[in-house]
Formats: C-alpha cells, structure tokens, sequence
DNA sequence: CTTTTGGCGCAACTCGATTGCAAAGATTAT
DNA sequence: ATAATCTTTGCAATCGAGTTGCGCCAAAAG
C-alpha cells in the first residue's frame, strides 16, 4: 500500500492539509464519494475547495469520477497504474436502495466492438440494482 | 411501423397534442435527445410541459432516459417490446465532439457477473469518444 | 526582504431539473 | 345538458449540483 505522500508525488500533485484528509477519506471508503459526502465529513472545509481539490486529482489520474445516475458526480481513488484509458475500464454498481456506488474492478468489461470508424476514448458503465446489503 | 397512436395506446397513454407532437420528434430523429433539445423545437410549448410529457412516457416505458455525462438526461424511444428490463439493454454512444448519443441497438451486452448477493435492476452503459461524423 | 505563485474561503452565479398553483380541457356521473 | 371530477397545461418560482470571481494568506523563488 502506498502512502499518501507516496501518491501525490508519483502524480505530481503538491501536497497540502486539504488534499491529504479528502485523499485520505477517499482511500478509507470502498464506495464512491460524492462532493456532498466529503462535504460531510470535511464540516470545517469549504465546498469550493473540496470541488477544487477534487478536479486536480481528477485532471492527475488520482481520482477517476462516476456518473451513476443519482444527480451527483461520485469520485473513486484509482487503481494502482491506472491511467484511465479505456483499458482501465471497470464497471460500477449503484445500489438504488442505500444510494452507494461500488467500483467493481473484479469484472472484466468486454471488448465492444463499435460501428465502423467510431472510435473509443472513454467509458462509464453503470449497473443499477441493489447491493448484497439491500438485497434481503 | 406502428402509429404513434398505437404507441401510445398499447403503454396506456393518453393522447394529447403534445405528446403527440413530442413522440413524433423523437421518433424522427437517430440521435437521443435532451428536454433543451425538444424545447428548441416545440417553441411554443412550455418547458414544464414538455418535462412532464417526457416523466409521462418513462414511466410508462415510452421512451428510456440515458445519462451520457453530458449534463442533460437523454431521451430515446425504447425498441418495440422493450420493458427497460436488464435484457433490453444496450449500449451508448456519446460524440465528446459533436455532443450527440445514440443508441447502439446492435452491438448486445455481455450478461455480467455481479457480487455475490448483488441483483441487477437496471444499467447505464455509455461509450464515449468520436462518431463516425466526427473521427476524421 | 520583496516578488511571485499556488491554495483557500466566501459569496455569488449558472443551468438543468422539478414543483406549486391556477386555468383550461376532457371525462364521467347525475 | 349540466354539474362534478380528473387530467393536462402554462407560468413562475424553487432546488440543488456544479462552478467561478475575487481577495487573502502562506510558501517558494528571486
């Protein structure tokens, strides 16, 4: 496991006070955060700087960001040589129920094969349903 | 080709002379569309109005809603026999260049292997990058 | 020590989505 | 046919996530 110092470093990112505790919380939760749910734990931290702090990480592949379709962008923390290139691709789970989102880095994603000449870049594959602990 | 009275018959919804109108746009165009979209058409028919029709016809399986991450929830007909059940998925595309999403009915979604105790409801899948109009 | 650069906090703003409410239209019961 | 009822529509207002401008402060560079 690398530390958090270790982490900005390799991905060039200066570290301070704020980027550390919202690195840290992201690393300590197995689900994605939304900004409102760092929000919540960073009661003494403005939004603005939590949003910023979240698009730097995001812009050096510390952080990869998920649609999942509840309104609000969540943030999960890469996997180790992540680069987010299409071959970095996982799938997501969204619980409709408890409103979590999981990375699910276990299941391959399949190679798709497009219509002729569309060309891949990125992807975002969200699966809907609920989670082992909703599911009773 | 079924009727757009048909349509609306056979998912039990009223016919009025938005919907009408509404349903007839989105089922002449390729591309999925947003509520922005069918406002800048319909100029003389109410946002609210033309929302309400859209929530209408997603409830009644209509029409399916896609996040493409663009910021605007997209908007396309469902394929006949289509229950937006997890088997009638398939995939989408978005244009980062030109900002439009299609529906990629041909290409089939492979059967994913959740979790343990995880249920599938539903899934969002988005492929991002150029269309064909745009990949030159 | 002074200048420059980067990060932070506050407040304000943007924009898509959504809702309350009353008027208009359509449907059903009397 | 008329009254009562339900549905649909239009307008205006609101909500909430995301984003930005600006001034202050601290650290790094000169």
């Amino acid at each position: 496991m690398q530390t958090i110092e270790e982490i900005l470093k390799i991905k060039k990112v200066n570290n301070t006070a704020i980027r550390t505790v919202v690195l840290r919380h992201l690393l300590s939760q197995e689900k994605a955060q939304s900004l409102k749910d760092i929000e919540n734990v960073l009661v003494h931290t403005d939004r603005s700087s939590i949003f910023r702090t979240l698009k730097t990480f995001e812009k050096n592949k510390v952080i990869h960001s998920i649609e999942d379709g509840s309104g609000m962008l969540k943030y999960a923390v890469c996997a180790k040589g992540c680069n987010c290139d299409p071959k970095d691709l996982h799938y997501h789970f969204y619980c409709n129920n408890c409103n979590k989102t999981f990375c699910l880095f276990d299941i391959p994603v399949q190679n798709i094969e497009l219509p002729d000449n569309f060309k891949i870049q990125q992807a975002n594959m969200v699966v809907k349903g609920l989670c082992n602990n909703c599911n009773k």
